[in-house]
DNA sequence: GGGCAATTTCTACATTGTAGAATCCACTAT
DNA sequence: ATAGTGGATTCTACAATGTAGAAATTGCCC
């Protein structure tokens, strides 16, 4: 059932991000966290707008958490983690046999 | 040196092509391969847009192999190498902690 | 010198990425 | 009660990347 479409880079990244914040995982927080991890400035319109479009595809929801103010959680749905993994398991195929480690030397 | 500018995952994908076809590294050639490791249909168009957007960027170059028809051969340069394995090593980043074994368990 | 297979180029459009200003919301001090 | 404030979300507009397929090119062989 999950969409063929693949996953764009940053929608891989926000996805993961509302992972790796659970409960806690509202546009602002997620926005830290990737900012966090990757040492980027991350915009916040870019996650909303991702947020947005992952959520008309079925692989988050969101819900208005109750007396926490403006807050918007959002959670991954099944369809998100399934097409999540597959991205993963596609690109580690492409990668297998490639020493990152030693890319530099393809000067 | 290299570009601030994150890779795309098509440019990814079509970065590692070229690598993993190594001396045959042609368009039609990277195409095919891209087709047998990730099991999808790659359209040709795609594969050659994205080549020349890399090449542009200075993260490839091309050079008609003489001798070897119409051919037009590809290779990774340094810059190239040097963003593919960053956009590798934020990515690990974001997963670290995750496993994806268990991902469907976000149901 | 025409046909053929393989390859590349071109064109046009869809999707995703990105930024920042505007708006909204609850709280608090006046 | 209301203006100010900090935190959060929404909106708008545009740039970059992804995608498809038809058209053009190239070299070869008959």
């Amino acid at each position: 059932m999950s969409d063929d479409a693949p996953l764009g880079v940053f929608e891989e990244q926000v996805m993961l991000g509302v992972i790796r914040t659970g409960e806690e995982a509202y546009g602002m927080n997620v926005r830290r966290e990737l900012e966090r991890v990757t040492g980027r400035e991350v915009s916040i319109g870019a996650v909303y707008a991702t947020l947005d479009r992952l959520e008309a595809k079925g692989y988050v929801t969101s819900r208005r958490a109750p007396g926490s103010g403006s807050r918007r959680t959002f959670a991954v749905l099944g369809a998100g983690a399934q097409v999540l993994a597959e991205t993963r398991a596609i690109r580690d195929r492409l990668w297998r046999g490639i020493d990152a480690a030693r890319l530099p030397e393809l000067a």
